[in-house]
DNA sequence: AATACTTATCGCAATATTGATATAATAGTT
DNA sequence: AACTATTATATCAATATTGCGATAAGTATT
């Protein structure tokens, strides 16, 4: 089972960096975007058996375009340009803004071991 | 209940505008995130009982800008963008692409009335 | 109706993303 | 090793988004 990309383990490594700074919260949530767009994007792709270069031409680019979106240190992902990924890959592009719950581990008891 | 922007029921509208028609699939596809996007960026904000001039100031930019975020003609939604909206309402970007299932109302018989 | 508050829209400069080509690097095959 | 296919990177022009001020328009309150 080899989902994730390769080359990149974004998410875990920033997950634990960070702790509640509030000073970095800012770049740290949009980096975990970044990262996590560019992992959807790889798996869709991989997943349909597609080259870069396959999937550029279905939505009329090139293949640096599609390489440069599956990376994960990209910022600048863009909800048209993930549209046109999802329609050729037969996805639907699905968005929501959940509510954090403001604390759930500052409680006086040890979170339960799942 | 009063959760819909009054000024727009875009994504109603669309839905019923088009069928399976392939040529235009694309344009409606991106059509239909923006309009969601739109809703999702003033839902959140009404809310949480801000102002655009108030929401402005906490992501560092001006009422023109939220305005035009929750146009639902505005095509240029970024993540970075809805990164900033939901960091400063205490929300999640959770982004997904979705398989859509080849064909669920294509099948002999009618779809159950709920 | 005047005031205060909120939202919509326009225009334009500053900035950022995209398109595209070329090239390097990696991997797999024969 | 040579060949092929795939992916990563760099650069630069073209395009699109953002920032921002000004202003119009809509609501509510007094």
């Amino acid at each position: 089972m080899m989902s994730k990309k390769p080359t990149s383990d974004g998410m875990e490594i920033l997950d634990r960096m960070i702790g509640d700074d509030t000073e970095v919260r800012e770049m740290y949530e949009q980096a975990k975007v970044n990262v996590h767009v560019a992992q959807l994007i790889y798996d869709a792709r991989t997943e349909a058996g597609l080259s870069q270069t396959a999937l550029a031409r279905m939505i009329g680019t090139t293949q640096s375009v599609i390489s440069r979106l599956e990376d994960a240190d990209y910022e600048g992902h863009s909800l048209s340009m993930l549209s046109r990924v999802a329609q050729a890959l037969d996805r639907e592009v699905k968005i929501d803004l959940v509510p954090i719950v403001p604390s759930l581990e500052d409680a006086s008891f040890p979170s339960p071991s799942v």
